[in-house]
DNA sequence: GACTAAACGAGACGGTACGTCGAGTCTTTGT
DNA sequence: ACAAAGACTCGACGTACCGTCTCGTTTAGTC
């Protein structure tokens, strides 16, 4: 994608965690078929039983393992999602934020970001979820917050300004489009956008703007 | 609802055929009890089985008008969210708009907003969600882009600014917020999003700023 | 078997209940693959998928109108065995008492008999279970009753002498050998034991024989 | 108990190779698990699982020595069945049958004798069980005799009584009550049963009675 | 006292069956 | 004739327990 690529250290990923092991077979196995399938119909196309047939490991052993069809996923997505993470660095906010919102954009029409946004979305009340949902955003959000630190050094943004915010205004639109609205998120949106939000932080220390007054 | 009713027609919306009948009681009985269900325990818990049992009607009954759970689910939201959207008109954009954004908050705080919003965001495929879907934030971008209107008029924002997509950019931090980060959203944070979103569209006519040129 | 029949109202029992009801018609069908695979590899090989199966019906389907697996294997037992004591009426006492130990001995040689065994005998708690092993004998020692009270009736045996005992006394050595022993009932034993025990109580009216006082 | 002891050459059994081998310990610790928990909750009840977790052993341990439940059940069993039949010897014909008797009905009323039939009863086509079985009743028959044996030197019984069918007379009508009939056994019943068969046996040299004739 | 083979510990896995849930459809029956 | 009621189909879920496999560690008996 980006010029920027990620840490990386990804491609022993199916046999990493101990070489050998039946264990880690297993369990690779098992998080890739999954991936597969939600790659392939999504969050409701998933089923316990076709990824046991399809890792060629017993539905027994995912259940040892896992929760539930539900913690499956979770590790699954959570498998695959931590590094990827593009970070760029053009030099300019702009293009960064750009580069970013469209990454969220691209993984938003994938099945994968698909079943990724469903989960969460869907489970209000299960803890590990939230859990994990918490660790996910701050995990992203304080992995970009550079690109708005470089810039606000390079005194394209007032000193001050919330990092995490100045990503959240933009990605939220793009997640809003393509989960919400379902509008397709093309780049003149995601121009349109980043124009505006980083307009608006711009001028941000001067808020005596308006009608704040009359609260 | 609104201020312009029909003469003394009212009841026909949900009981068309005939006032009294059969059928418009079934009707109403199991939209109530949908929403009854879902603003208790949210999309999941809700089961066809028990909105026939609170309903006191057969399930048969109920697939026999709605081809299923998601069609019911969908109906019963539509029945109730039509006319709950606030269009304030407090003379000043940003009090206009952080209305709606705070509208919206509250909304998704509900169990039902849930509901809405695990409906919308499960459902990739269905046409028929999809149509609702489109249905649904056509009808409200449509009725909020007022707001907008009278600000130009008033000169607060600049001509030719798309109206839906000042609502849209605040709209959507606060969906992000509530479903995918699950962060709070209290009135500070609409506030600063509303500045800055408005601070942006304000300044947009002159966007000879930043490297706009080179896309 | 012997020349005196049961009552035997069974040729139609596969559509007995309700000639044409679909529910009929299924429980049907699972009682009798239920019998089927028990006659077939005993209650150890019955599988309630395979009862599914065979009756070509859901297992749902059976776990709703049958408790448990053996809930299902108590009814299809059940479903067959009510009227199959042959109650014979030979004009000898001995006779009678052998022709019932001899169809006593034949059912618990076919797997039939064994599963009602091991089910009888496999659970001692299930209050369920209890009842109707309570049924069972009660039904059965109550219908051979009366060819002791015909043999009391022509002085064969003293009045007083306990109908269900003498039967007891009889088949509970079929039983022993058959299920707790494994040893081969035939004829000659049969004949022994009915003679020690038609012996046995065609004088028990003066006990005043061996060391009974010492008690 | 009764004061007639067994052979008693037991207490090797159990720690036989070499009296404080690990495998000796293992081996015990497992038996005396499977006991206490068939002495809890019957067979039902027992889990391989839960036999190693009590004995402090591991699972593989069990199926190393063991090749299924079942064996291991079978093996506890009879480690602590063998010497437990008390062989009375009071004098009189009718009191030591009648101790043996209680012995048995004492032995099927606890949880241990439960399982001992249920495995028995539960396994009609196992060899390895068949043959254990056999030795059992064999074994417990044997011993038993001797008080037949007794009577008939004594004169109380004619020369050439079966001995064992004198004892399973009587035995099965406890067995029939205890596992089949589930009715209480108490004391007059057994005095009852034993008057009965000793007194079919005492005058079964002339079977000339009843209608021998009509075969 | 070191050495080797047997037995044990540990942990997961394969496999069979159970019982349950909820969606959606079909059949019988009552009006 | 039609719709309510009830039972049924279907697909999946999650669980229990059995018996097995692999590998590392201990222990008992031997030289």
């Amino acid at each position: 994608m980006t010029g920027v690529p990620t840490t990386s250290a990804d491609d022993a990923s199916t046999t990493r965690k101990r070489p050998g092991g039946r264990s880690a077979r297993v369990g690779a196995a098992v998080l890739d078929a999954t991936l597969e399938i939600l790659s392939e119909g999504g969050l409701s196309s998933l089923t316990v039983d076709e990824v046991a047939e399809r890792a060629d490991v017993h539905k027994t052993t995912i259940y040892r393992r896992w929760r539930s069809r539900e913690g499956l996923v979770v590790a699954a997505l959570e498998s695959q999602s931590t590094d990827n993470v593009p970070v760029p660095d053009t030099g300019s906010l702009r293009d960064d934020v750009a580069a970013i919102a469209r990454s969220v954009a691209a993984n938003l029409s994938s099945p994968l970001g698909r079943a990724l946004a469903q989960t969460i979305v869907g489970h209000g009340d299960d803890p590990e979820i939230d859990r994990i949902t918490e660790e996910f955003w701050t995990s992203r959000f304080d992995r970009t917050a550079v690109v708005v630190e470089r810039a606000i050094e390079r005194d394209e943004l007032p000193e001050g300004t919330d990092p995490r915010l100045v990503i959240e205004a933009v990605v939220a639109v793009v997640w809003f489009r393509s989960i919400a609205t379902r509008a397709p998120v093309d780049d003149a949106l995601v121009d349109t956008v980043v124009d505006v939000v980083l307009g608006g932080f711009s001028r941000r220390p001067e808020p005596s703007w308006g009608s704040g007054g009359q609260h």
